[in-house]
DNA sequence: TCTGGGGTCCTAGGACCC
DNA sequence: TCTGGGGTCCTAGGACCC
């Protein structure tokens, strides 16, 4: 017997430009953008424009005349977002936020206390409408995969109910596109086969899907048309790499480009994780050129590093053999660095910056306890005065096209 | 439309070991 | 000595998610 459809889907809408319009009432109604030389979040006002989050200010000026910028209020996302995700957890501890604004909850063992799922769901969005003035939508549905849909449907400000018994017929005329894993790149080669809703895809052939998909991408997306999804809800576990990027616009490849944006990046990455005393042993770089084609290169040590210094000198050398692998490219337009492979630092591993490429380790030289040192001690005063108390000198402040307050909002817990 | 930032997972080839 | 198979790790690239 098929169990019962106590999955809920709840996602906040246009969730950073809703909280401005709750914050400024004069802005409701209106279409607006969160940010200034990138749109951060639209309003569904500017959204009717074209307006796209990713999407240059100038670009959304160009396409909604009218569109209002707005700096910003970071701390009331978190609190916001906090309080909204608190009130599914008031009805049930199985609760899997996904995000910020997104999360998943499994009420079949609270039914008893608070009545049928679509009564919860109900009640859920009528208080963070009442409690904290958002709109968010909500799709129940006896799996992940379908609550999921459920809310993209249900999207502005409402909440859609898939019956166990009616959910073949829920999926067959939603295009793939809504389907969990489909992106742009999917969509456009299931249209070559001739598929563009769930209910076709639900009737290729599997050994087709995957030839053209890959055997796990193709195979989870069978799985997914023919509604079977196993996933369960469960509270998420901690992230398995800390990363960090900048856009660069149009710079030219050389060292005195890519030497202080790497030296800023391997500040953020290495001060996050010297925050958990978390140290990872595989650095990997990537450079975009021009035409936004991205290359990386990594490396894996015997020994994790958490120090800035050693993050930096580390990614130099990838970024280093990347443009010697591409001497024809003369502009980098994105640098990244990412770290992976973390694992818990002991002391003597916070002290001595071990692990460097295997062959140049340099244990506990005069060079790298000054060095860890000077991690502490600038890891100390932010302890203090705040994130932007101290910054390293050679590290750009011009790199920052995008406040650190919104890159906090979307670091994942180490 | 020439595009932000932080993440996850998969693929495929090669090295290496047993 | 040759051959084969399986497992694991590393590297580079790609797609996707929010």
């Amino acid at each position: 017997m098929a169990s019962a459809a106590t999955i809920l889907h709840a996602d906040l809408d246009a969730f950073y430009a809703s909280v401005e319009q709750l914050l400024d009432p004069r802005l409701r109604g209106k279409p607006i953008a969160v940010g200034g030389g990138v749109v951060l979040a639209a309003s569904y006002e500017a959204r009717a424009f074209g307006v796209r989050s990713g999407m240059p200010g100038r670009r959304a000026r160009e396409l909604c005349r009218d569109l209002v910028f707005v700096g910003g209020h970071f701390d009331e996302y978190q609190r916001l977002g906090d309080a909204a995700i608190g009130v599914l957890g008031d009805f049930t501890p199985a609760v899997e936020r996904i995000s910020i604004d997104e999360a998943f909850a499994d009420v079949a063992g609270c039914t008893h206390l608070f009545g049928p799922p679509a009564e919860i769901a109900r009640r859920v969005r009528a208080r963070v409408r009442a409690e904290l003035g958002l709109p968010i939508s909500i799709g129940v549905a006896r799996t992940k995969h379908l609550a999921k849909v459920a809310s993209q449907v249900a999207k502005p400000d409402g909440l859609v109910v898939v019956d166990p018994g009616a959910e073949m017929e829920f999926l067959r005329d939603l295009p793939v596109g809504l389907m969990w894993g489909v992106g742009p790149a999917t969509e456009a080669r299931l249209a070559e086969i001739g598929v563009s809703t769930i209910g076709q895809l639900a009737e290729t052939a599997p050994h087709r899907v995957e030839e053209l998909l890959g055997h796990a991408a193709g195979r989870k997306l069978t799985d997914l048309a023919w509604n079977r999804d196993p996933r369960h809800v469960q509270a998420r576990g901690r992230a398995q790499s800390a990363g960090a990027q900048s856009a660069l616009g149009r710079r030219p490849a050389v060292e005195a480009v890519f030497k202080p944006t790497l030296h800023h990046l391997a500040d953020r990455i290495g001060a996050r994780l010297r925050a958990r005393s978390l140290a990872g042993r595989t650095i990997t770089v990537r450079v975009r050129f021009a035409d936004l084609r991205a290359v990386t290169r990594s490396i894996t040590m015997s020994a994790a590093v958490s120090a800035t210094r050693a993050l930096a000198e580390i990614a130099e050398d990838l970024v280093r053999r990347v443009l010697a692998d591409h001497q024809d490219e003369k502009v980098i337009s994105l640098l990244a660095i990412s770290v992976s492979h973390l694992e818990a630092q002991t002391d003597l591993q916070l002290v001595l910056p071990l692990g460097l490429p295997d062959e140049g380790r340099r244990p506990g030289t005069q060079k790298g306890l000054a060095r860890s040192r000077a991690d502490q001690a600038v890891d100390a005063i932010r302890k203090r005065f705040g994130r932007d108390a101290v910054d390293y000198a050679s590290a750009s402040r011009e790199a920052r096209s995008v406040p650190d307050e919104f890159r906090r909002l979307a670091e994942k817990d180490l």
